[in-house]
DNA sequence: CTACCGAGAGAACGATCGTTCTCCAGAGCG
DNA sequence: CGCTCTGGAGAACGATCGTTCTCTCGGTAG
């Protein structure tokens, strides 16, 4: 087990615990068992809780990216894969795990405290913007149609987090279908 | 200054600093000393930080409700009342102290580990889904309609909350605009 | 005036948390 | 075998937080 792979599982666990019951909520210690490491470990590897905590954002966020980006390659037709965004969270609401998105919620608890983690939320929303703006540019539409986009998802995240039921998702791609279409046909008649 | 005044004096106080700062990261003596009462008092008035923090929810869904159907009263026309949602939106995320929805805020920081808190969220949401239904049905459109404008104001909330800007708003109306549309043109043909 | 009651100020308490320090077992090496 | 050094276990520390307790003072009824 190299050092790499014990930072790894670190934070894996870590991405665990805080995800589940919220960072504040999982103590050094809680982390420190579960990941089956010594606290002298612990803070050789990481200076501090913060540290942990952008380093599971930042894990995260590639995680999410890269699930995301599996989930639109899958689709080869640039409309389809525009909504394969919404199918994509159609899965994730319907994990078990499921508790919204980790970015909001870890705003939600540290933004107004951390600038460090409301940097990057910010950051980990820009570059989800961004990639909606992408597909939408590669099936013909417009940045107004990507943002409008991209609030849809938004709103299905937290609807689906707050609910509990995934039924958001289905709504968001049958809205962002109608969006679609209208835009489309906007393009075309001018 | 009578007990009720006091009590009402406490919860603004505690919504104020709860929603600017997160609730964790302000203590009961932050509370007592910007509340200016005695400790004394505070525990004789509530029984503990949870019972504030339900009450500041509470009034938080009071106010903004209030300060919704206001905005929806302004308008006669059914479709108007719709989008005034919408509008009532950007005007509050234009507010200086605006820092996201305080029940998302409220439920990624404490959703997990309080299920008061979460229930509260829930409701809030509940209920600006059914008063959006509502609307929409006055104005002639299906539940799938306003479930999906739901959804554009839950996400309009938190990308303007993250990214900081408020021009989600404006998107979400728009795109709420062409939903509607295409709504009452499919009612219209079936 | 005096005895008493309520309320304010803030010290105190117990718990918890992030972080550091102490102590020691064991591996590597001469 | 003996020395050194790394790393583990967990106690300790200081800070903070929610909550309670103590002490005191001021007003008021008799």
């Amino acid at each position: 087990m190299t050092e790499d792979e014990i930072r790894d599982r670190i934070v894996a666990t870590a991405d665990e615990l805080y995800y589940a019951r919220s960072i504040q909520a999982v103590g050094m210690d809680d982390l420190r068992q579960a990941a089956e490491v010594s606290l002298k470990r612990l803070y050789s590897l990481f200076p501090s809780k913060e540290s942990i905590v952008l380093a599971v954002l930042v894990r995260r966020h590639e995680r999410w990216t890269a699930g995301l980006e599996a989930a639109v390659d899958g689709e080869k037709v640039p409309e389809g894969r525009v909504l394969a965004v919404f199918d994509y969270l159609l899965d994730w609401f319907d994990t078990d795990s499921f508790r919204g998105c980790g970015f909001i919620n870890a705003f939600g608890e540290l933004g107004a405290v951390s600038p460090g983690v409301a940097n990057a939320a910010r950051v980990h929303k820009r570059l989800f913007q961004e990639y909606v703006a992408r597909l939408v540019s590669d099936a013909g539409g417009g940045p107004e149609l990507a943002a409008q986009l991209a609030i849809l998802a938004e709103g299905a995240q937290t609807t689906a987090a707050i609910s509990g039921e995934s039924t958001a998702a289905g709504q968001a791609r049958r809205a962002a279908e109608t969006l679609i279409a209208a835009d489309l046909r906007s393009m075309a008649h001018s």
